[in-house]
DNA sequence: GCCAACGTTGGC
DNA sequence: GCCAACGTTGGC
């Protein structure tokens, strides 16, 4: 019996990596995090899992599409390399500090779901990115929530 | 560009 | 261990 599905959101800038960007490569490794529940929570994250991607920083931000977890945790290599804006000195290739999951491309909606949208919807009242100053780039979601969301944006993906 | 929120760092 | 200073995120 395989474990339940879960689902989660990811916030990435879209002049760093978008829903399209994710679309035209298929699948990517989602490095960078560099925050501990973030990283805490990508270790949660099992394949098969889906993933609201949400696009931070532009206009409007909200949700851009659906993705899916393709590979589980794994260290993040940019934290090792000095050339990267993501290197972090003091993580050793012995006891890695960061993670990164791979992330597989299923949906680019028709219409970003713009953050207001999501904070006006009362059925996804509680929904952890619509709290203010909300900064976590990974967060859980209820699997109410994600089909809400599936629906606003008109969605043929099944949760 | 502003600024609120909040995580991290470092002095003590 | 406390907490002020600092840095980053991200909406607006």
């Amino acid at each position: 019996m395989p474990t339940k599905r879960k689902y989660w959101l990811m916030k990435s800038e879209p002049d760093v990596f978008s829903i399209e960007a994710l679309e035209k490569k298929k699948s990517e490794g989602w490095d960078g995090v560099r925050n501990y529940q973030a990283r805490n929570f990508m270790r949660e994250m099992r394949e098969g899992d889906l993933v609201l991607f949400y696009h931070s920083n532009a206009k409007p931000s909200g949700v851009a599409g659906v993705a899916t977890i393709v590979g589980e945790a794994r260290p993040d290599p940019t934290q090792f390399d000095p050339k990267s804006d993501y290197y972090d000195a003091g993580s050793t290739r012995e006891e890695p500090r960061w993670d990164l999951v791979e992330v597989g491309f299923v949906e680019k909606f028709e219409d970003v779901i713009p953050l207001e949208t999501l904070k006006a919807d009362a059925k996804l009242e509680g929904m952890l990115v619509t709290r203010k100053g909300s900064r976590l780039s990974v967060t859980p979601v209820e699997k109410a929530h994600f089909e809400r969301v599936l629906k606003l944006a008109g969605s043929k993906t099944r949760a």
